[in-house]
DNA sequence: ATACTAATGATAACCATTTTCATTATGTGT
DNA sequence: ACACATAATGAAAATGGTTATCATTAGTAT
C-alpha cells in the first residue's frame, strides 16, 4: 500500500483508467484537489494547491487534465465573467452534482443551489422535450444562471446612495 | 440633413447621448452594424463590417463602444465557448429582446428562441422570487442555455457510427 | 469660432490558454 | 524485476482575444 493510493478520488481514477488514461502522480494530485474543492476553482487555483503537494507539476499538465475531464463530462467548465475558466466536479461516486448558480455581477461571488421545487424540474424537462422536437436539437445539458447583486453588494449599494 | 443621420439606430444614439456620450462617426457605424445584425457577432466581426463602411475605425473603438453598451444594458455579452465574446442587442426601440439559446457543442451554432409557454414564464418568475428571498440575492437578469447537438451535427454523428 | 474634454487609433502590453518538443514515467507483457 | 512502447510531462515559446497607454483628433456647448 503506497502513499499514492491515499490521494485522489479512487472513483475518478477508475474513470480515467478505464478510458485508457494513465494515472500519474500529477493527475492524482489534481483529482485530489478537485474532488475536495468546495468552490469554483480556476486552473491556476488548482495549480497552486497541487503545487504545495507536488512542487514539480506544471500548469500545462493542469490544463491538460482539466480538458480531458471536461471532455469526459466529469467536470463542468464555467465562465462567470472574471476572465478565466472555472471548474467544478460534475459527476462523482455519489452521482451527478447538478445545480444552478446565482452570480453577483459586482463581486463575482457565485452561490450554488439545487433545492429545486418539483414543478421546476418537471417544467424544465418538459421545456427540453418541446425544444428538442421543435428545433430538432438533441439536448444533453443546460446552463441556468441568475445574475444580480449578492446580499453584501446590494447593502453596499444602498448605503452609498 | 447629413448622410450621418441615415446610419445607426436613432433610438440607440439617443440612449448614448442622454448618458453623456458623444455621437461619433465610429459609434454610429458600430450601432448600425449591431442593430442590423441577426446573429451573435464578435468584436472582430463587428470591426470587419464597420471597416467596410468606415475604414479608419479601429478595433479598440469597437471594444470600447461595446463595453459601454453592455454596461448600459443595451447589449448582451455572451460566451458560447468559442474563445471570444459575442454580442447581441438587448434593448431596442421596440423593447426588450429577451430570449434563450440552444448551443451546439459540436459546431457552435446558436439558435435563439423566445416562444416560451406561459407556464414557463410564470414559473421562472416564481423561481426568481423564491431564490431572491432565500439567498438575499437581488436578481436582475438570467442566462438560460441548452447545450447539445444541432440537427446537422446529430445526423452526421449517426451516419459516422 | 473657440474652448473644453471625451473619444480615437496605433502600438504595446496583458494574460489565460495552447503548442512545441525533447525528456520522463506509466502500464503491459515478459 | 526488466524492458519496451508510447502516453504524459514540463519548460519555454507562441497564440490570440482583450485592455492600457498616450499623443492627437473631433464632438459639443457657449
Ligand atoms: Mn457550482
Ligand atoms: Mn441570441
Ligand atoms: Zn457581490
Ligand atoms: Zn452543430
Amino acid at each position: 500500500m503506497h502513499m499514492r493510493n491515499r490521494i485522489g478520488s479512487p472513483w475518478l481514477k477508475g474513470r480515467l483508467r478505464c478510458c485508457g488514461y494513465k494515472i500519474t502522480i500529477g493527475r492524482e494530485a489534481i483529482l485530489d484537489v478537485i474532488s475536495k474543492a468546495d468552490t469554483h476553482l480556476s486552473a491556476e487555483d488548482i495549480y497552486i494547491k497541487v503545487h504545495s503537494m507536488c512542487p514539480n507539476i506544471g500548469l500545462t499538465t493542469v490544463y491538460r487534465t482539466l480538458e480531458i475531464m471536461v471532455k469526459m463530462r466529469l467536470l463542468h467548465k464555467f465562465d462567470f465573467g472574471d476572465g478565466r475558466a472555472r471548474y467544478e466536479i460534475a459527476k462523482s461516486e455519489e452521482g451527478e452534482n447538478h445545480h444552478h448558480h446565482l452570480v453577483c455581477t459586482n463581486c463575482n461571488r457565485v452561490i450554488d443551489y439545487n433545492d429545486f421545487i418539483d414543478e421546476e424540474v418537471r417544467l424544465l424537462k418538459e421545456t427540453e422535450k418541446g425544444l428538442s422536437r421543435k428545433y430538432n436539437f438533441k439536448i444533453t445539458n443546460h446552463l441556468i444562471q441568475f445574475y444580480g447583486l449578492c446580499e453584501k453588494c446590494e447593502n453596499l449599494r444602498i448605503k452609498r446612495k
